[in-house]
DNA sequence: TTGTAAGCGTTATCAG
DNA sequence: CTGATAACGCTTACAA
């Protein structure tokens, strides 16, 4: 079927291990010949067999990056950093969106382990991956990215500074006079979401305001998941004057639902939310936003790296988070 | 390193063969020997070693995805279209963003041809695409997605409908009274955008308003890219009164670009937008959008393995849009 | 029902 | 500087 290095090496008279030799330059092979070789290969339009390369290799040039999920901005831009970083070190992508499905999560662990893969980033769906044992053993080299599971602190990870980006978002209302903050996440068994409230929750402390885990409430991670949330929450505890939320899409969300309850923001109900989207700046009201680490990705995979090179490397990196003060907080 | 078949055949006393057989249900075997070996498997956690399997198959189970751009509604869309369908079939994807630019993908093309992957959707950077043509020979299957090649009728594609999207876009501003509709595009050499400009001129032509080029203003397809071209362009021609954006960041851009100019939409300029956007119905005016089909990556992952199983497969399908009405154009 | 062995297309060792 | 040739780990006739 396909044109192999065997044909190259007949059509220009030579073994097939010069023609190897000059493709990855790896001995010296006299020009001529060389030159000869580089015709043909021209001519006929060959290109390696990468399947065979990397089973001679051992190795595949290839990443794994599998993401819970997707149309959020913030899993968007870690996409982005971590494809253009892999392109620019000469990786490969292989991608695969779990949609906050450990059993998808653990297929795909499964299918880029067994050498698809040299490597994976991973973005877990839980804090509790005791299935991951088995590839560590195999020395597979894995970072985490955003969330992660604590008991693998051997598994180099990156994440944002959540701790500091809940402190932030309600230490900022709390200066608003703000007491009753509710918050409204997606996802509640996972290490980003546990340390933003752990940060929330501080703030709250340090005021001498305790902690009421009423003021939580759970929605699905999109926009009507977040309308619904910020309703039922308000329904329930109408004390509310200001909102975190701890995704754009509920964000969003979360102003829809204010805008049908007839309530005003900022006036009525504050918003902070947390990552910080394209348009937040031109809705009404503009939206204040913890801002996610633009270098997330790019940083994990170069810890990827480094795991690569050496499987005993096992750092931990937390990228700071900034608040951008726009007008839904009532600044 | 790794633990390959050849090791579960001794520990379970069998041949390879018969471990093959095995793991693919591709003969029957003996319960006992089955459940052996599979207890093996199990005790070692053997994974077979893939690229072993794509060389001796020739098939890889992995389809690439390239686009050539990210940050956008619209392709995030795509590649979560494809992302699902790939899994649901079992495929893994391969994914690369070319950021726009043809060498990038040029490169990404050779890369994931010769055996990388079994076929391969793409979203070109341009539609002159004479590199192609080696890679057809190869019998590569190639799809094309939202822009395409027009050179290359014999690669399937699917679109929108871009002609109708601009066509939609223009007569409903028409329809509000508007005669000098500015155009804001990104990418000017690309099929996309030449079929909704298209039908643009056509809806213009229809009430006999004649084209004029100056109207078009070229930017790049961020938020800040609309900004800048909205206003050049507004100073340029002054007489504008309407504005059709081809991507959602330079449609947000334009809101910007308006606040700033303390200009009010829709009263003074109306705006619509190509992609629908989450934040779209909550921005300060709720932005009227020309929507985008959604099915369009699924579509074309189902494309793309009907022209793996018959290459002479040639369909070309175009997805219909629909104007989603709120505020920014006068309604 | 099971095993032997050829071969997929490379790379790299080892002689010449 | 160049060429045979043995792997890499799997699938699959073909034989037994």
């Amino acid at each position: 079927m396909g044109i192999t290095m065997k044909d190259i090496a007949r059509e220009a008279g030579v073994s097939v291990a010069t023609v190897s030799h000059v493709i990855n330059k790896t001995k010296h092979v006299s020009a001529e010949k060389q030159r000869r070789i580089l015709e043909v290969i021209g001519k006929l339009q060959y290109s390696p067999n990468i399947a065979a390369k990397n089973l001679k290799m051992q190795k595949t040039n290839t990443a794994g990056l599998v993401v819970s999920s997707f149309l959020d901005s913030y899993v968007t831009s870690i996409v982005n950093g971590v494809g253009n970083r892999a392109r620019e070190l000469g990786y490969n992508l292989l991608f695969v969106n779990t949609n906050e499905q450990q059993q998808y999560e653990e297929e795909a662990v499964r299918v880029l382990s067994s050498n698809a893969v040299d490597g994976m980033i991973l973005s877990p769906t839980t804090s509790n991956l005791r299935y991951l044992g088995n590839f560590l053993e195999k020395q597979l080299p894995i970072v985490f990215i955003n969330r992660y599971d604590p008991h693998f602190p051997e598994i180099p990870r990156v994440t944002a500074d959540d701790f500091q980006a809940g402190y932030d978002a309600a230490f900022h209302l709390l200066g608003h006079g703000h007491t009753k903050i509710g918050l409204v996440l997606a996802v509640p068994n996972v290490t980003s979401t546990v340390n933003r409230i752990a940060g929330y929750k501080a703030a709250l402390l340090e005021k001498g305001i305790s902690f009421d885990e009423s003021l939580l409430e759970i929605g699905y991670a999109t926009v009507d998941g977040g309308l619904n949330a910020v309703k039922s929450l308000l329904k329930r505890e109408p004390q509310i004057t200001a909102l975190f939320t701890l995704s754009d899409l509920m964000t969003i969300g979360a102003v829809k639902a204010l805008n049908q309850l007839s309530l005003r923001c900022p006036e009525d109900i504050a918003i902070i939310g947390f990552g910080d989207f394209e348009a937040a700046a031109a809705m009404y009201p503009p939206i204040t936003n913890v801002n996610p680490p633009h270098t997330i990705g790019q940083t994990a995979f170069d810890l990827l790296l480094n795991k690569m090179q050496n499987f005993k490397y096992t750092k931990h990196i937390q990228l700071p988070v900034s608040l951008i003060i726009r007008k839904s907080c009532g600044c």
